[in-house]
DNA sequence: ACCGGGTTCTGACAAATGTCATCGCGCTCC
DNA sequence: GGAGCGCGATGACATTTGTCAGAACCCGGT
């Protein structure tokens, strides 16, 4: 009985790679391989898969997103996310999403498949490091509105050009970003929209 | 005659399937995998592979400054830089370091091999439309202290803690900021620093 | 009914940031 | 040898940011 996997991956040379390389394993067959987020349910739903590989940086949707909708559609596709970054954040949405594992690509290739045939047997699994590290970044300390005032702030923009965004006063704004700011233990914007999104928090 | 290849690339999952891929064809040997900019040289010291094929993104030595002592130190082996972005001064710089090959990670499969082979018989290989970005982008206007402060700006510090780092006064980094600014046509650090580099200026 | 917390606003203030003119130094190119 | 350019600095200035206090509103909980 072989376990059937779906591939969802923006990068196609990444995407075929990892393809060829579990292929070769004789206890997996990959059944679909998607490059855009929106593309995964589909994908899933004409072909069943039994354990469902997401990348998080996605087009169309992004994986976090597609996990959510996957675990909801097609319940019977378990969600292991499989990413770029180790970032404490995406661990704690992913599982939020329903994911049931979580492996870094930096990790060493028998990592994936062992967990693969683990979440399998109902387990989950994450790297022990990276679930320390989620532990200790903790829930987000701020509001909903000062998560929007540091992500409209992200491009680049000057206090006015974010309230014209968010349809807010500049002062309201400057006020949020302060809280974000002293929330974030940073000096200023800058600091404190890095910050926050090293941490998950946006 | 196989082609002897070196791959580099930090992320051990995505180098182990790429090697396996590379495997798979007949007239490819994989003879060296590392993922540290560092190892590269030493490697290809020890194994004489005829293609480097390298990441950008590598801890201890990037891989663009790893193609440029390749190029000095193991003239017989061609540089392919193949890696995340296609960020166009990755493109000028990757060229200037002494690369011959430029390969995204979203292309197919195909286009790798085929890029290898071509490098092999003496070709440049670059995908057309990243090559019209790059001359889009155009050459840097940043002077090399402009380049400074903005890479020490990238970091969220203040003007005084920039200053600090760099032994320079706080008027004359102002004086730098201002005119980067001017020059990407932003309107205040955060843009700056992102206009330039998405533009690779830094 | 009251309290607390989040949202939104205002006004005032200090600090940081961005702009500009100007200076001297050293280098390169003609 | 002078013109031009990048580097580094200074001082003055306007603008933008960040901080703080206060006030009104809505909502959920006690």
């Amino acid at each position: 009985m072989t376990i059937r996997l779906l591939l969802a991956d923006d990068q196609v040379l990444v995407r075929q790679a990892l393809g060829t390389l579990l292929d070769l394993e004789d206890d997996f067959e990959v059944v679909a391989q998607v490059g855009r987020g929106d593309e995964v349910v589909g994908a899933a739903l004409k072909c069943s898969p039994d354990v469902a590989l997401l990348d998080i940086e996605m087009p169309g949707l992004d994986g976090l997103a597609a996990a959510a909708v996957l675990a909801e559609q097609v319940p019977g596709c378990r969600v292991v996310v499989l990413t770029t970054f180790g970032r404490a954040g995406y661990l704690r949405r992913a599982m939020e999403a329903g994911a049931v594992g979580f492996v870094v690509k930096d990790a060493p290739a028998e990592a994936l498949g062992d967990a693969i045939r683990r979440v399998m047997q109902g387990e989950r699994v994450v790297d022990p490091a990276l679930a320390v590290a989620t532990l200790a970044a903790g829930e987000s300390p701020l509001t909903a509105r000062e998560r929007d005032v540091l992500i409209a702030a992200r491009g680049g923009g000057s206090v006015a050009e974010i309230a014209g965004s968010l349809y807010l006063s500049e002062g309201t704004v400057r006020n949020y970003l302060s809280g974000a700011i002293a929330k974030t233990g940073a000096r200023n914007r800058m600091g404190a929209v890095r910050v926050a999104d090293d941490r998950g928090w946006l």
